[in-house]
DNA sequence: AATTTTACTGAATATATATACAGTATAAAT
DNA sequence: ATTTATACTGTATATATATTCAGTAAAATT
């Protein structure tokens, strides 16, 4: 989809806006008094602008006659599903997405990027078991003990971070897995986001 | 809220149709014509009477200027979230609801009817950790194996169910609790529901 | 260098729309 | 028995609203 101006982009932030506050398109001139316009006008070209660029649909003739295009209205947006295979990065490439599944806001207390499906029990004793659904936050800001998502070369696991200088040790909640130490330095090393949530299917 | 007339429903449900195809509500000669009225004034006094019912609120002088109530508006439901509480039957009572999510249909595989907030960890080999949400479905139709919500008077638990004739064994994941045998037929016995799911909110 | 797009003001207007008023008739509530 | 609510038709109208036309000016594209 075409890209938007600054000032077509805050046209429609009105009108979504506007919808949410009161249930209903704004007309040419409340659009013009929310954002400071003069002319009906005004608000009439940026109007047909979207419309042509295909965010909104406009019924001609008809009083608040704005539709928001499915892509849009966020109505419920699908969050990608990301199988946590042993050798291939977990980014967000088509070919690595195992589904997409209906995203609801606010379904954790932080919002998050994408699902990693857990493959073995190396976190068992944080409840983390097999193929349990880890909402990830895609951010390479991590405290100690946050649950992370590390990558070393083409490896990637879900561990406990600590870490204290320049070293970096990935804990596992399972005696029967070992820890791993890494330096921060290390070629090929990455944090690619932290665990904020978890969905179990059962 | 007070009940409505066959009538009214049918504006109000003509009214949701509207805004669903369009984006915007209709008009009172858009009711009318989907309707069959005549005139535009038998759209105009439904409208009033849903308004002074409370299932729409309606902007004066602005065109369109119809909004569903949020009782009205089927937007996304909420599901409630119950204390698993020692003494007190996880009931929807209102005095045990701690909260409401928001509810995303096809969630799990399954439907269910409300969370239960976990305490303790006589799950934890199961990976239900304390804090977390279990996705209850009430139902007294369980397998062997399956996690249930178990009654024993007042005392709620959540264990894995195993029953041979008329003997049943709750059996918890974690060592440090001890199995519960149970008779059947036991006064103050019942199974409230199964897990079909989890949450962690972290 | 010429054209198109963006970003407006300002005025004018046909019509879309809410809404009031005058009736008619039946059912429900007080 | 009387009032109120329901369920409309039919007419009328003030105004809310979309939309066109005439400009101005800067920025982006071709």
């Amino acid at each position: 989809m075409k890209e938007l101006t600054i000032q077509q982009k805050k046209v429609l932030q009105c009108i979504k806006f506007y919808i949410k506050k009161t249930g209903f398109p704004p007309t040419r001139a409340d659009i013009c008094r929310e954002l400071g316009f003069k002319s009906p006008n005004a608000a009439e070209s940026h109007l047909r602008a979207l419309e042509k660029k295909g965010y909104i649909t406009i019924e001609n003739g008809a009083s608040r006659g704005i539709n928001l295009t499915e892509n849009t209205a966020e109505k419920s947006q699908t969050i990608p599903v990301i199988g946590l295979v042993a050798a291939g990065s977990p980014t967000l490439a088509d070919e690595n997405i195992e589904k997409h599944i209906p995203y609801q806001e606010s379904l954790f207390l932080s919002d998050f990027d994408y699902f990693l499906r857990v493959k073995g029990l190396s976190m068992k004793d944080a409840g983390i078991m097999e193929d349990d659904l880890v909402a990830i936050k895609k951010t390479s800001e991590v405290r100690n003990g946050d649950i992370v998502v590390a990558r070393i070369d083409d490896e990637v696991t879900l561990k406990y971070f600590q870490s204290s200088g320049n070293q970096i040790k990935l804990i596992p909640a399972n005696d029967d897995f070992d820890e791993i130490y890494i330096n921060k330095e290390t070629e090929g090393f990455f944090i690619e986001g932290k665990s904020v949530g978890l969905i179990r299917e059962n």
